[in-house]
DNA sequence: TAATCAGTTCGGTTTATTCGGAACCAAACA
DNA sequence: TGTTTGGTTCCGAATAAACCGAACTGATTA
C-alpha cells in the first residue's frame, strides 16, 4: 500500500463515517463531512479553506457548519504563532461528552416513561370498570434504562481514571 | 384528578412522546405521534379513523405512516370478529428489538473506528517522518462500545428469562 | 347489484433544509 | 494608507420532506 491508495483509504472512511455522523448527529451532510475529517485528520488538525478545497463545498457553507461544531461542543481550534489560519481538531474531551449526552437523553427518557407509567396507574384507579393497561413495557424500559445508565456510569469512571 | 384531566394528561404525553421519537427514531411528525399515541393507548389498541381524528391529519398521511411503522417492526395490529377496523399496537416484543437495534448499531461503529485505527497505523507505518497520529480517540470509543454492546447483551438476556 | 366501509395510491402544495455566491469585515502587512 | 488574508453574513436558489385531497380499490353488507 502507497501514499496515494492511503488518501483513497481516507476519503472512503471520511464518506463512510459522514454518513453515519449524519444520522447519529443530526447533521448536515457537509457537517458531517466536515466532523469525519477532523475524527480521521487527528491532532494536526485542518484548516478552513483546506476543508473548502478537500469538500468541494462554499466558504459559507463551510463556515456555518464549523460555528454549529463549535457550539455543539464537538470541535475547537488552535492557532500556530506566526500563522493566521485555525486548526480544527475535535475536542479532546469528545468521549465523555459523548457519554454524558447519551446518559442525558437516557434520563429525559426515563423520566417521560415514568411519566406515562404514573397516567396509567391513575387511568386505571379513574376507570375500574374498564380492562385496565398493561405496563410491562414501561417497567421493562424503565429497567432497561437503569441499568444501562449505571454501565455508563462506570464506563465514564474507567475513561476518567485511565 | 377526573377524567377531562386524564386526557389531556395523554395528549400531553403524546406529544412529549412524539418530539422525542422524532429524533430518536428519525421519524416524521405525525409518525411519531401516531406512535406515541400507540404507546400510551397499550394493548386494547387503536383504529385507523381514530388516529386521522384525534391527530387531525389526513387520511393518506396516517396510512403511509402505519405501512412505515410497520415495516420497521415498531407496530401490528389485530382484528376483531365482526369488526372491520384494525386495532394497532405497539410490537409485544418492542423492546427486545430496540436492543437488537442499539446493539447492531454499535457494532456498525466499532467496525468503522476499527478502520480507522487500521488507516492511521498504516499511515504512521507508512510516514514515519511526520508526527504519529494518536490513536487515544478511536481506542476509548473501541473500549466503549465493546462495554456498551456487552452490557446490553446481559440486559436481554434478562429480559428473556423474566 | 348498489352502497358502504376501511383504508390505499397518486399527484400536487407547502414547508424546511441545505448549500453557495457575493458582498462584507477585521486583523495584519507592505 | 491601501492591500492581502482568513474568514463571516446575508440573501436566494435548489432540493428534499411532510402533508393533504381526491380519486380509487377491494371486501362486506343491504
Amino acid at each position: 500500500m502507497n501514499k496515494s491508495d492511503l488518501e483513497k483509504e481516507k476519503t472512503r472512511l471520511i464518506e463512510k463515517l459522514g454518513v453515519q455522523f449524519e444520522k447519529e448527529h443530526q447533521l448536515a451532510p457537509v457537517a458531517a463531512r466536515i466532523f469525519a475529517t477532523l475524527i480521521v485528520t487527528g491532532k494536526k488538525g485542518i484548516t478552513f479553506e483546506q476543508l473548502v478545497k478537500d469538500l468541494n463545498a462554499g466558504k459559507s457553507t463551510v463556515s456555518t457548519h464549523l460555528e454549529h461544531l463549535q457550539t455543539t461542543n464537538r470541535i475547537e481550534y488552535y492557532t500556530k504563532s506566526g500563522d493566521r489560519k485555525r486548526y480544527f481538531i475535535v475536542k479532546p474531551d469528545l468521549m465523555e461528552n459523548h457519554i454524558d449526552e447519551l446518559t442525558a437523553k437516557w434520563e429525559a427518557q426515563k423520566c417521560i416513561h415514568k411519566e406515562v407509567l404514573e397516567y396509567k396507574q391513575k387511568s386505571n384507579e379513574l376507570n375500574k370498570e374498564d380492562p385496565p393497561f398493561d405496563m410491562e413495557f414501561q417497567k421493562s424500559l424503565l429497567d432497561f434504562l437503569d441499568e444501562a445508565t449505571a454501565a455508563l456510569n462506570k464506563l465514564k469512571k474507567n475513561i476518567n481514571n485511565h
